[in-house]
DNA sequence: TCCCGAAGTTCGATTTAAATG
DNA sequence: GCATTTAAATCGAACTTCGGG
C-alpha cells in the first residue's frame, strides 16, 4: 500500500504538507498552486489513498451508522432500508447492517459489535417489537444519536419516527364507511404490540363521531407472535372462525396487509368473492399488496420516508455533537395515506 | 475512554503483557495463571474495550464484508440478506450494506468506499443486472476473496452462486406438462438479463424429451428494463395482449414471480380464473408469492441458502488469504425446487 | 508579521527484541 | 537456557509547534 509518506518523498515535500493539502486543511490557504499541483498529482499517480483507520484512530470517527432491523424478513423492513441507504449515501456515511431476529441476546451481541467499531449513530427498525423486549435501556448507555422506527417513544434520548397509527385506522374505516359499510369486521393487532392500541383507538374515534356502531362479535385479536408473517396464518384462522358464527359483514379490516391476505384466503376459499361479497382493507402497503389481484386497498406507511427521515435526524445528531451542541430528540409522526385499489367497494 | 495502558497501569503490569494475555497470545503460554486472572479482572472491572481502529491499523483487518446489492428494492433481496447476515455472524463478521440502484457511478463510488474500508470481501447480489453494466473489470482489481449472487461466471478470480435456472425451468414446465397442460403460453425474460436463456433452454429441452409442442405465437418477450418490479406491468401486457390474439391457451409458465402476478391479473380482468380455466406458474418464490390467493405456484430458488453459501464462500476465501494460500474461485449451482401451489392445476 | 514547510507527537493496540532472575 | 516481563518500534494519518526567509 501507497502511504502519504510515499507521497511525500515522491513530491519532494514533507508529510505534513501533503496531509495539509490532500485534506483541504485550513493551513492549505499558505500553501502555493504549484506546491499543491505537485502534491495532487503525484498522489493520483500513485493512486494514493489514505488509510481509514489511521485516520479514524486520530479523528476518532468512523463515518458509519449502525442499523439494528429486528426481522429482516418483515417486507416493512425493505422500503425503510432503503430510505436510509439513500439517505446516508448523500452524506458519504455507511451503514453497517445487523439482523436481531428478534432475540434479546443477539440484540446484545450486535449492539457491543457496533459500538466497539464506533458508530457514530444507530438507526434501529423495531416495527414488529413488542414491548417486553426492552431496549431502551441499553440503546441509552450508548451515548451516541439514536431513533427509533416504528415505535412511539417519549424518551428524551432517543429519537423516534413513527407512522400516525390512530390518524390511519381512522382513514382506513373512514374509507370502508364512505363505501356503505356498516357491518365490519376487525382484526386487531396482538395486544402486546405497541401499533395495536392506536389503530383501534382511531378506528373507535371514527365509529364514534359517525354513530357506527361495533359488533364486539365482529372483533377478534391476533394471538401475540414474534414473527410478522405469523399474521397471515392468523389472519386466516381468525377470518374462517369469523366465517363460521354466520355473522354477516360486508367488509373487514385487518391490522396489517399480512392479516389481510389470510383474510382474503379464508374468505375466497369459503367462497366469498372479495371485493364483490366482502371489502377487505390492510395497514402498512407492503409490496405484495399492490402485486395481488386484487390489489389491496390499504393505509400506505411512507415506509422510504421513514428511513429517510431517520437518518436524516442522526445524520443531524452527529452534526450536532461535532459541534458539541446538546441536541435533544426528535419525534417525528408522518402521515399515512389511503392506497384506495381493488379489493374494496360499494356495499350491496 | 479506558484504553490498554489503563489496564496495564492499574493492574501492575505492562501493557504488553495485557495485549498477550487478553488476546490469549501464543507467549501467554509462559504467563502464569495469578496473572493472567490479575490482568483480565481488572480489565473487566474497567470495562476495557480495545479500540478497534487501533487495532485494524496494526492488523490490517477490519472484520467487515462489503455487500453490494444491485436493486434493494428486488424482493429477491430481502432473503438473501438475511442468509448473508447469518452467515457472518456466526463468524463474527459485520456486513457494510449498499444499494448500487442499478447506476453504474454509484457502483463505482460504492466500491471504492468499501475498498477504502478494508473490507475483507465483497458479496454481490447482482440478479436483476444487465449484461452491458460490466463490472466484473472493476471487482476483479480488487484483489479480496468476491462472489456474486444470480450471475453465472467461468471466471477464475471471482466466484459465484447461482440457481440452477435451466433445471428449475424444466421442473416448471414438467409440473405443468404432468397436470396435462399442451397449450402453454410463456412469457420469456428480458434477452439481456442472463437467467433468460437458460431458462428458455430448460423449457425447450423439456418440451423435445417429451414431445410438446411449443407454439411461437404463444411466446411473448419481456422488454428490457432496469427495474425488477416492472416486470408486472410488462407481464400484465404482454398477457392481455397475448389474450386478444384468441389462440388457446390452458396454462402460462412467466418468466419470474412478478410477471405471474401480473399475467394474473389480467387474466382475472379478463375474466380467466386461475387455476380453473388457466394455471400460473413463476419463479423464484418471492414472499408475496405465497400470500396472495390463488397462492403462486413457483419455482423456488434457495434464497436464503444461496446468501449463506455466498457468505460461506467469501469466509473460506478470507481464511486462504490469511494463510497465504491461494484459493480458485468456486462456482455453485443450486438446485431449485418446485413449489407447487393452488395457482396450477389439471387441465380442463 | 506573513508565508511556507518540516520535525515531532499523538491516537491505541500489537509485536519484536531483549532484559531480568 | 528457561520462565516471565517489558521497552521500544510499528501501523498511517493528522495536528501542534517551531524555524527560516
Amino acid at each position: 500500500m501507497v502511504t502519504i509518506r510515499d507521497v511525500a518523498k515522491q513530491s519532494g515535500f514533507s508529510s505534513t504538507t501533503v496531509s495539509i493539502v490532500l485534506n483541504n486543511a485550513p493551513l492549505a490557504r499558505y500553501i502555493p498552486a504549484v506546491t499543491k499541483k505537485r502534491i495532487e498529482s503525484t498522489a493520483k499517480r500513485l493512486s494514493y489513498r489514505p488509510n481509514l483507520f489511521a485516520r479514524s484512530l486520530r479523528s476518532r470517527r468512523s463515518h458509519t451508522v449502525g442499523v439494528m432491523v429486528f426481522d429482516m424478513t418483515d417486507p416493512f423492513c425493505t422500503p425503510v432500508l432503503r430510505g436510509i441507504e439513500n439517505s446516508l449515501y448523500q452524506a458519504s456515511f455507511l451503514p453497517i447492517l445487523t439482523d436481531v431476529h428478534n432475540e434479546r441476546s443477539r440484540f446484545e451481541r450486535y449492539l457491543e459489535m457496533l459500538l466497539d467499531r464506533r458508530v457514530e449513530a444507530l438507526i434501529v427498525v423495531a416495527n414488529w417489537l413488542f414491548v417486553n423486549i426492552d431496549v431502551l435501556g441499553d440503546l441509552e448507555k450508548s451515548k451516541i444519536p439514536t431513533v427509533m422506527i416504528g415505535r412511539e417513544l417519549k424518551n428524551n434520548s432517543i429519537s423516534s419516527v413513527i407512522v400516525d397509527n390512530e390518524l390511519g385506522a381512522y382513514l382506513g374505516v373512514e374509507h370502508l364507511y364512505s363505501l356503505g359499510h356498516r357491518k365490519i369486521a376487525f382484526l386487531r393487532g396482538p395486544k402486546t404490540l405497541t401499533d395495536s392500541a392506536p389503530r383501534w383507538k382511531g378506528i373507535r374515534s371514527f365509529a364514534k363521531s359517525q354513530g357506527l356502531e361495533i359488533d364486539a362479535r365482529l372483533v377478534a385479536d391476533l394471538p401475540e407472535s414474534r414473527d410478522p408473517n405469523s399474521s397471515f396464518e392468523s389472519g386466516y384462522k381468525l377470518t374462517e372462525e369469523m366465517l363460521r358464527t354466520r355473522r354477516p359483514f360486508t367488509a373487514l379490516m385487518a391490522f396489517d396487509d399480512m392479516t389481510a391476505f389470510g383474510a382474503m384466503r379464508a374468505l375466497t376459499m369459503a367462497g366469498r368473492r372479495v371485493p364483490e361479497q366482502c371489502s377487505v382493507l390492510g395497514f402498512d402497503d407492503i409490496a405484495a399488496s399492490s402485486l395481488c389481484t386484487p390489489a389491496l386497498t390499504t393505509v400506505r406507511q411512507p415506509m422510504e420516508d421513514m428511513g429517510a427521515m431517520a437518518a436524516g435526524i442522526v445524520l443531524a445528531g452527529i452534526n450536532a455533537m461535532r459541534e458539541k451542541r446538546r441536541q435533544p430528540a426528535t419525534h417525528r409522526r408522518l402521515a399515512p395515506q389511503l392506497a384506495a385499489r381493488d379489493s374494496t367497494r360499494e356495499a350491496s
